[in-house]
DNA sequence: GTTGAGCGTT
């Protein structure tokens, strides 16, 4: 039984050595205290040339067959479609289409949140927490809840950083304030509501000695893996369900190769379902128009050939742009810069500093 | 004057 894993974050460098629980596993959440914001393992087996992932169920990451001890893993981030993985496994013989070139023009900084702080001793008020997490970085927020009626602290408060990298590193331990151990985490509120439909992706043209594990082992290089169904008798299809319906959807309109074969992913929403997701798109295309005007790009739902120097985004994409508009949450879809959207709340660094203390104006709506 | 998992009166 090995105690240790060796992570790294890329091949050239150096590991890490996560500690494996008493019953084998490896929780992403020790994986995610030395590397923030991790999803995920991936590893090369002797004998493939591509990456397998590790299988992950409900935050719990199981050995390999060969256990833990037989290579370096690699860390898997969330960071919307992971177009370098689906191009090294295509061997780069794609030519690059314009979701995969939307996709990179999108995928930028990770995003800045607020941070729910639990566990404040109740004597804490917002000046100090500022200070305490001043160490870390600037900080922009500072709130302490307090109840209404009393008025004292309910021991819970709110902190935001000016810059990504204070706040990685704030969530990846734990702190000590005023005496006692508190968390730090990404608020409730920011989570992204699961639309178990949406979360489901179909997996067509399979050959037919494809199995759930294969499905199983590619997929998860992308995110959490929740169900793998292949029909009986064989249909030449199947289905992948992710923890994350942004990462389903992040997947739909490519084709990607498993065990040498070209599938083709796409949406796994019934027709009706489908029908209504396109009415929903077509009302939301002005403002996805001015998404692309503020990225500089073309946006057209429909795919057709953009006239000059931009490129299109697919049905695909403009579903995560149209999901990020609606939860004021762009975390997964990886649209970079603080302004200029035009759409959802503007917060953060560009905000005056006299926040510091309070009146957060991010309300998510 | 007490408490101890959680999620934000604006």
């Amino acid at each position: 039984m090995g105690d240790f894993v060796k992570i790294s974050e890329n091949e050239n460098d150096d590991a890490v050595e996560v500690p494996v629980e008493k019953n084998g596993t490896l929780l992403v959440s020790n994986v995610a205290a030395q590397f923030p914001g991790a999803c995920g393992l991936r590893y090369r087996p002797v004998d493939a040339q591509s990456y397998r992932g590790v299988r992950l169920v409900d935050g719990v990451l199981h050995p390999p067959a060969d256990g833990w001890k037989s290579c370096v893993f690699f860390v898997n981030y969330p960071k919307g479609p992971v177009i370098a993985d689906v191009r090294s496994q295509e061997k780069r013989k794609l030519e690059e289409s314009d979701a995969v070139t939307a996709a990179k023009l999108l995928r930028s900084e990770p995003r800045i949140s607020d941070l729910v702080v639990l566990g404040l001793p109740f004597s804490t008020n917002e000046e100090e927490l500022k200070d305490y997490f001043s160490a870390f970085g600037s900080v922009v927020l500072s709130q302490v809840k307090n109840d209404p009626v009393t008025g004292k602290s309910k021991g819970f408060g709110f902190v935001r950083f000016a810059d990504y990298e204070s706040q990685l590193k704030a969530m990846s331990m734990r702190h000590m304030i005023g005496g006692r151990w508190c968390e730090v985490k990404l608020p409730q509120s920011k989570m992204y509501p699961q639309n178990p439909e949406r979360s489901r992706i179909f997996v067509g043209r399979c050959p037919e000695d494809i199995t759930t594990e294969d499905l199983r082992q590619f997929f998860c290089q992308f995110g959490e893996v929740t169900d793998v169904y292949i029909p009986k008798p064989f249909r030449s299809f199947g289905f992948v369900t992710f923890a994350n319906e942004a990462v389903a959807q992040s997947l739909c309109g490519q084709d990607v190769i498993i065990k040498g074969s070209s599938v083709h992913l796409a949406t796994a929403e019934p027709k009706n379902a489908a029908m209504r997701q396109q009415s929903r798109l077509a009302t939301t295309q002005n403002t996805l128009a001015g998404l692309g005007a503020a990225l500089g790009v073309g946006v057209n739902a429909a795919a057709t050939p953009a006239p000059t120097g931009g490129f299109n985004l697919t049905p695909a994409m403009v579903a995560a742009m149209t999901q990020a508009l609606q939860t004021g949450n762009w975390g997964n879809v990886g649209v970079g810069g603080m302004g200029g959207v035009g759409a959802g709340p503007r917060q953060g660094p560009g905000a005056s500093p006299s926040n510091a203390y309070g009146r957060p104006s991010g309300n998510w709506m």
